[in-house]
DNA sequence: AAGTCGGGGAG
DNA sequence: CTCCCAGACTT
């Protein structure tokens, strides 16, 4: 069982904070608009990672009204790197929203900004605080390690069900005055401090009143189940050429990459996809190609996802004529020349293979 | 409750 | 290699 909150916690927090919080951009900002986009910036990703995008953001739209009239494709293309591309998708999505439906300004309150797309428990929390200095708390992968450690929670923190426990504890420990300060405070000491691997406990301004501390459960805790391991996946692009444009497609719904660029994909069971039978498939698709003309890839890319892990493979070939009406319309192939291609928003394994192939230089 | 959605950096 | 990051959504 768990002692009980310590009135102690906040303000040793809250000076802890006053001491060694960095200096960013969307702490300056009471700018819902602004701190809405660091957010979703930031879910799953690290302040370092995150930065620079938050950076273009701002200067690419500095208001909801610039982004919500931004094309999807360029709002992607800027998103391009950071991963879990869906919540550029549902950010565009939640600008236009609130520049249609709310005169281009943020609902004010956590339960109305929880009805936005893209905008889950965390990010209303943090919004409803840090723009609005609603008292709620702030429950990100930070403050459940946090509160795991110092009030000896020993719940899965992976379970959905954990939830609710560490929840209600979060929520009696934000005090009334300066709420937001204090959320902010709480992620900052998780990040900077009470880290994952190496804590350090040993200038802690909490050790004497921390469970795991004391009790020699630093590294036990927080508990969290391991996710299962990522499936294979094969996958062979043909990238076709002609006269110095090459032929992509945007893609569709219920896979990896969700509005982004790519090549013409046949994937494979198998890691070991014989020439011959992917001369067959393509003939198959209507695309008959001379087999001299495939050249063979040069090497194997390797992918890692959460959940999958890909192995790609290249086989580019000069076309004498365009594609055929016909394939174009079943496989939503486009020729595009390379600034376009520039333009366009890819996952980050073509934008490897397009450097790689010469096909995009940068300076 | 479990599955799916990216990519990168630290150790 | 492993872990996990200022999570959200779907089934």
């Amino acid at each position: 069982m768990q002692p009980a909150p310590n009135p102690s916690f906040a303000p040793t927090l809250t000076n802890w904070y006053s001491r060694h919080k960095r200096s960013l951009p969307w702490r300056d900002t009471k700018n819902p608009y602004f701190i809405w986009l660091s957010e979703v910036i930031l879910q799953q990703t690290r302040v370092a990672q995150g930065l620079p995008y938050y950076e273009r953001f701002v200067a690419a739209y500095p208001t909801v009204h610039d982004l919500a009239a931004a094309p999807q494709d360029e709002v992607l293309r800027l998103w391009q790197g950071l991963g879990y591309y869906s919540r550029a998708r549902n950010m565009h999505h939640t600008a236009q929203l609130v520049v249609e439906k709310h005169g281009g300004r943020f609902p004010d309150k956590y339960e109305e900004l929880l009805k936005l797309k893209g905008v889950g428990s965390y990010t209303a929390a943090a919004i409803a605080a840090f723009a609005f200095q609603e008292r709620v708390a702030v429950l990100d992968g930070n403050v459940f390690r946090v509160l795991a450690r110092v009030f000896g929670i020993t719940e899965d923190i992976a379970a959905p069900a954990s939830r609710k426990v560490f929840q209600k504890l979060a929520d009696e420990l934000v005090p009334a005055q300066e709420p937001d300060t204090y959320n902010q405070a709480i992620m900052e000491f998780g990040a900077i401090q009470c880290t994952p691997l190496m804590p350090d406990c040993m200038f802690c301004p909490l050790q004497q009143s921390c469970f795991a501390f004391n009790h020699g459960m630093v590294q036990e805790l927080p508990v969290k189940s391991k996710a299962k391991a990522a499936r294979p996946r094969f996958f062979h692009y043909i990238v076709f050429e002609l006269n110095g444009t090459y032929y992509l497609r945007k893609r569709l719904e219920g896979d990896i990459w969700q509005g982004l660029y790519d090549f013409y994909l046949y994937e494979s069971e198998n890691k070991d996809l014989p020439m011959e039978q992917l001369l067959r498939e393509l003939q198959e698709a209507g695309i008959p190609v001379q087999a001299a003309l495939l050249q063979p890839p040069a090497k194997d890319y390797k992918h890692i996802l959460s959940h999958q892990k890909i192995t790609a493979r290249f086989y580019r070939i000069k076309l004498k004529d365009s594609l055929k009406d016909e394939v174009l319309q079943e496989t939503r192939l486009a020729a595009y020349n390379v600034g376009e291609i520039d333009a366009l928003p890819k996952p980050v394994l073509i934008n490897s293979y397009l450097q790689d192939a010469k096909i995009l230089v940068y300076l």
